[in-house]
DNA sequence: AATGAATGAGGCTTCATTCAT
DNA sequence: CATGAATGAAGCCTCATTCAT
């Protein structure tokens, strides 16, 4: 591991005070003063290493995107089939907002909304991210698992929105106290993508009807 | 249909001012001083109608719910089955949204993440709105076109967020000019929700096993 | 008695209105809107009464210091001797605000102060007011009940200095709820003010030393 | 004598504008940049010193009260007996006014009505600061300078009420330039609230009356 | 005579940002 | 490096006052 300079912990040191405070209030309601005290250091030094309080707002997800990434792709590699690894997915992105809940607040809250974020590098850098989630369902409409008619990009859609739907409401009513997880949705949500809702439907459909004619006597 | 008086008038094109003007920029970022500008009245005019800026706000979401669940309500004494009635409210949802992009942005970029709004009366009234898509599922799971073991909550959250992701992209990117309009995913999130991606899955999973057994002979 | 016409009645009507909202909080903190309401009028007509919100403050103490006025003329005149007027007096002024607490407010708490109100008449008539104590004072002097070396002016001041002072700080704490009312200290004001604080000062004072001296014998 | 560190500097700084500027028009008819043009500092300034007008407002008095405490106490030592100190604190507390007309304005004008101040802790420390009237009376009764019947408390308010009422006259009327200082009322004060204005009634009570008789001619 | 409706003017307060030390 | 100190700019909100009806 890169051993980091003294310049290098004092950002940190300020990034991780500006999600513990942004994630708070708003982005717009928090104050450079309030990182500042947060970071216990005064509001001149943020300006020495930020040049401006919405460069520090982009500046906090490179680090939790970059972290999130690696453990998934961790725990990938140990996974087989499409289908497994979709769970996976799902499993880690649920957990990593559950266990990191001021970057979720911050990431589902402030940046996602955020017009001048989508054009930061580090935006782009999560887009590429969410690829593995495209790539895994294309992976299993090659091998079969998955329908061929099912567009990769919006299963990815529903995936994120719903996990980003699940998270916000727990974020937004006393997470991270809150009893109920974000998690435990992980197979409510995979199993209905994968199977859907519909009741087993083949077998209302073809309805089997087995007539058996009696035989006649063998020894006619 | 009611006479509105000359206040009543006024009041809605306040509202209508800023439904514009906060849908630009975010509720922070906008001030009074645009609202009243975009409305054509002076800055104190808008406080003979509203207590606070938050108040305003938190005035546009009444009359865009009331007038979407009346149009829905419409609509679904025309369709018959869950089902289809679970695809006439997705339609709907993703269309009011489409055509009124002012206050799409208002309720998922602003209000969304707004706690101060979610105790308030109009969002419990939101709440209520929502109900219909958990009755409908309910409905569907007791007709047997659903299967028993899901959540109607859950599936009401897959529903909500994949049309709130979508239509939160088409917003941050040049909405409404965009050619792909939310609407157009309909289907696919009405298929994937009813039948999953899982490719054929009855066939495979509901191997069919007859066995024949002798018939004793008859005449034994 | 004149005969009011309406419209002095709708003026009276909001000069009362006025003294009530104005005692409660200050005259810049009352509104307009304020006295309005507790008139049941709207804005607009208080302007059709009075020019300006500090003609419509300034206008509070004309009728109450002619009312207060009669009443004490008329006491006095069944008063014999400057000492026994002067008591009159005291007592006068102290009830007088004790009944009309909210005149008693206005006039101490808020005009007193003012230096636009003191070139206006009604200042003056009051002046004319209170030249009733100073020649109450010249009156005693005269008869021999007071001393001639006293200044009426300056024991006016005492008077007035003394009543105020005990009137607003009755006012600041709760009155008229307050059961200490002002005009229990008539007494201890006036003797104070007649006999001053020192212990039997004459008698220590004027020590009488008488020498006889033997005469003569006459048949000497 | 403590060194004052810059902050300290130019908190005074500030309180000392404040007090000519609030002395000048109503606490509520100055402005907070009206202060700070005063005081030679930016309106911004001032809140870096006081959280908000009001509590500016109300750190103008706490250093003239120490100040004029220190001084009285300092010259009490001086005088004995009841009555000479009785008349140095009524000296100290005109002459104080007198020679800071600016706090005395802000003292008599505005604060004193002000309800809010009455529950700050400084008020209470000018509460105390009054005791020491009260302490002299009561000591003038213990030894026989002053009757038994009266009650400090009262006399307290007699000084107060008179010295504040000729304070606020002063002030009312272009003071400082005035040429009748109120210290010019202390004997006045003085001998009425020790004498009273009643005439010497003993003399008049007891008419003392010697006869002389002609003596005999010693050689008839 | 009365008022509903509108507003110009202005005040308090906040805060991101700068800069000399 | 770090920061104490200062501020320009801006926004929300209030309210006395006006005027057409």
């Amino acid at each position: 591991m890169k051993i980091k300079t003294k310049k290098e912990n004092r950002r940190e040191q300020i990034i991780k005070a500006a999600e513990e405070v942004f994630s708070k209030k708003d982005f717009l309601n928090s104050t450079i003063s309030d990182v500042a005290k947060q970071a216990g250091v005064s509001d001149a030094t943020i300006y020495e290493y930020f040049t401006s309080k919405e460069e520090l707002l982009f500046s906090i997800p490179r680090e939790n995107i970059e972290n999130s990434k690696n453990i998934l792709e961790d725990h990938l590699v140990y996974i087989k089939g499409a289908s497994n690894k979709l769970r996976g997915i799902i499993y880690h992105l649920l957990s990593y907002y559950q266990e990191n809940s001021d970057f979720a607040a911050i990431s589902l809250m402030i940046l996602k909304t955020n017009r001048k974020f989508m054009e930061t590098e580090i935006y782009n850098y999560l887009r590429e991210y969410y690829q593995i989630i495209i790539k895994t369902i294309e992976e299993g409409i090659e091998s079969g698992e998955f329908k061929k008619d099912i567009s990769p990009h919006f299963v990815r859609s529903v995936i994120l929105g719903t996990i980003e739907f699940i998270v916000v409401r727990w974020l937004m009513k006393g997470a991270p106290a809150d009893k109920t997880k974000p998690v435990e949705s992980v197979d409510a949500l995979f199993d209905l993508i994968v199977d859907g809702i519909k009741l087993e439907n083949n077998l209302r459909d073809f309805k089997c009807r087995i007539i058996l004619e009696p035989q006649d006597a063998p020894g006619k």
